[in-house]
DNA sequence: TAATATTGCATATTATAATATGCTAAAATT
DNA sequence: AATTTTAGCATATTATAATATGCAATATTA
C-alpha cells in the first residue's frame, strides 16, 4: 500500500523527536549535557534519557523548553488551541 | 511595569493549559474522564490529574493527543523544527 | 427537584521516572 | 596520536507519577 502523506506516527516517534530536536538546541548552544542539566537543576542521566527517546515528564521537557526560551510561544499556541476548542463547543 | 506582549510564562501556567486544552478536547466529543481513560487504556485519575495542571509523563499526553489526532501533526512539527536546528549548525 | 452521573480531591499503594555510580565508546582538545 | 572530555548505557536506589478506593461537591437527566 503506498502512503502518499505520513501518518501513522506512533508515540516512541514523537519522543525520538523530542529527543533530536532538544540534542539539536543543545548542541546549538555548544552546551554539553552536564552543562544543560545543571543549568536545570536535573540529572545529566534525565537528559540522556530524554534525549535517547525513553519516557519523561512534562516537567522536565519544560524546564529544557524554557532554558530554549520556548515556553511563552507553546503556552500562547496551547490557550489559542484551547480558545477555538472551547468556542467551538459553545458554538452549538 | 507595563507588558505589552505577554512572556514571563512558568512551567504551571503550561500545565495548566494542557488540561483545559484536553478537558475542552474531551468535552467536544462528549466523553467522560472515565471513558477517555478506558479508551487510553489509563486510569481516570490519570486523566483528572492531566486536567487540573498536576505533572505527567510524556506517554500519558501522547497517549491523549493520539486519541484526538494530533499525533502525526505534532511529529511533523517536530521534525520540521529537528530539521531546521540541525541545519542552523551546519551553517557554520 | 429528586435521582443519577460525573467530577474533584484525599489517602494509600504500586509502577516507574529521576537519580547516582561506574564503566566503555566516541569526540574533542592538546 | 595521546590525553581529556563527553556521551551512551547498565545496574541499583530514591522520588514521584500512575493507580485504586472512597467520598463530597457539581452537573446532568428523568
Amino acid at each position: 500500500m503506498l502512503k502518499l502523506i505520513g501518518a501513522n506516527v506512533n508515540i516512541k516517534d514523537v519522543k525520538m523527536g523530542v529527543g533530536r530536536f532538544v540534542k539539536a538546541k543543545r548542541k546549538a548552544e555548544n552546551l554539553t549535557q552536564e552543562q544543560l542539566a545543571e543549568r536545570l537543576a536535573i540529572s545529566r542521566i534525565t537528559i540522556q534519557n530524554l534525549e535517547a527517546g525513553k519516557n519523561f515528564t512534562m516537567d522536565t521537557l519544560l524546564k529544557v523548553l524554557q532554558h530554549f526560551n520556548l515556553l511563552s510561544g507553546l503556552h500562547q499556541l496551547i490557550v489559542s488551541e484551547v480558545d477555538a476548542a472551547e468556542n467551538i463547543e459553545s458554538l452549538y
